[in-house]
DNA sequence: AGCCCGTTTTGACCTAGATCAAAGATTACC
DNA sequence: GGTAATCTTTGATCTAGGTCAAAACGGGCT
């Protein structure tokens, strides 16, 4: 799963180059940025950075999956977003990290440079304005995921959640197909302000009822879209946020 | 408490002309906002706009409170977010709105209309760049108040909610200062992800414990803030997020 | 000054989800 | 291919905060 990545691979070719902060930008500003990339990858559970330290790059995931997280001085920990590739990391303006952020999976980073990515972001319209739009879009999320925490009960949580997995992976869902949570019950309690036990119960329940299947852990089928969906506590937006 | 303002007021006496989407404009900009904006004002406790509706006009908080939210179909609530003078409601780039923003008291807003001020936001990127500021730091908030909804307790909640109030309203606090709560308990509770029971009896509690005392409903003071910030389950970040 | 109506407080009780504890599964690793 | 180290499930019990109900308080308004 991981992609291998040369020094030097031009963004023309780049998995993210449609979706990520260089989304709109042309090909003179695309040598911009490719003057100041690197690649990096993180094995699956490291820490990328940590809440507090000091910010000298920004990166974008080419792929693998992280976590944006806060962890209380006693142990609580509370998941605050998932990134996923063409995410962004890092926050233009600002000297230190606020959140801890650490790879799930493996993960594969296009990393700039400080100085000269926050030069760009002054000077390439295309770049702050992708930045913003992509801003906005994660604050969308982050509220919308401020009701799941503060309202719903454990049960619409994990359909919300599985729900999440089933709209991200976007395979136009045919009768069968089989889907995979990236995160262990821990992470995923984490993410939905839960804990291990009640996730692990109410997933039980949900596969007594009918309403999905497991095939090892972390591989499971939709047995029942309607329900799972009546089941999140969400009304039948036909996708409003857009 | 509310502002009077003419239809054609200038934007160079604006109380907020340093902290809103035009904080970086220069006096040609600034012309330009002024011909496609107008003022409104909303009563304390009527809508602003309803999710749902069609966008048609963005506005930046001149004065007053407003609050951002989302009800479910049974009822239940959840604020995700106050809205306070600078702040900006809207999304270019969308077409809809995403959730309900209801005046709390009244509201001055600055409004543009929606075309023309896309337009400004794609050719001016003093604006675009405000704006990506200003969403970053809302995104930044909206996470930390993920961490309050998924794992505080109800104590470390209100306290944390008091606390935000005192850093708000910024008189470098003597001694004694006198702080005004801007929302009713069933707010406050929709705020937290409580019930208003659940505030009023945890209030109770810390006026019995001496750290708060209160004046009627709304207005309290602080009698012991390092034993406030304890409750609030935050480590003693020297204001880490700056 | 008194009255009304919405807000707030307080009490009694209940329950969803947490906590504590101990088996069962998987996976990775010699 | 066995076994250690993780994860996961399940059970028993506890409790923070929710729910339901009623009294007390404020604060306009006449």
């Amino acid at each position: 799963m991981t992609f291998a990545f040369n020094e030097r691979e031009k963004c023309g070719s780049c998995p993210i180059r449609h979706r990520a902060v260089c989304a709109r930008c042309d090909d003179d500003e695309l040598s911009r940025l490719e003057q100041i990339k690197s690649y990096s990858t993180i094995e699956a559970g490291q820490p990328i950075i940590w809440r507090g330290d000091a910010l000298v790059t920004f990166s974008s995931i080419v792929s693998g999956i992280a976590s944006l997280s806060r962890t209380m001085e006693d142990g609580r920990t509370q998941v605050v977003g998932l990134l996923l590739p063409s995410d962004f990391i890092g926050r233009p303006g600002r000297a230190f990290v606020d959140f801890d952020v650490t790879a799930v999976s493996n993960v594969t980073l296009c990393q700039f440079r400080r100085k000269p990515f926050e030069r760009l972001v002054d000077e390439v319209p295309h770049i702050s304005q992708r930045m913003m739009e992509m801003a906005l879009d994660e604050l969308n999320a982050a509220r919308e995921w401020m009701v799941l925490l503060g309202r719903k009960t454990a049960r619409e949580k994990i359909a919300t959640f599985l729900e999440m997995i089933v709209r991200r992976s976007a395979v136009p869902h045919h009768q069968i197909s089989r889907y995979t949570l990236p995160l262990t019950r821990e992470e995923i309690a984490n993410f939905l302000g839960l804990t291990l036990e009640t996730i692990s119960r109410q997933l039980s329940a949900m596969k007594k009822e009918g309403l999905v299947e497991f095939e090892g852990r972390r591989n499971f089928v939709i047995k029942d879209f309607q329900a799972l969906h009546r089941a999140s506590g969400d009304d039948l937006e036909g996708d409003m946020g857009n």
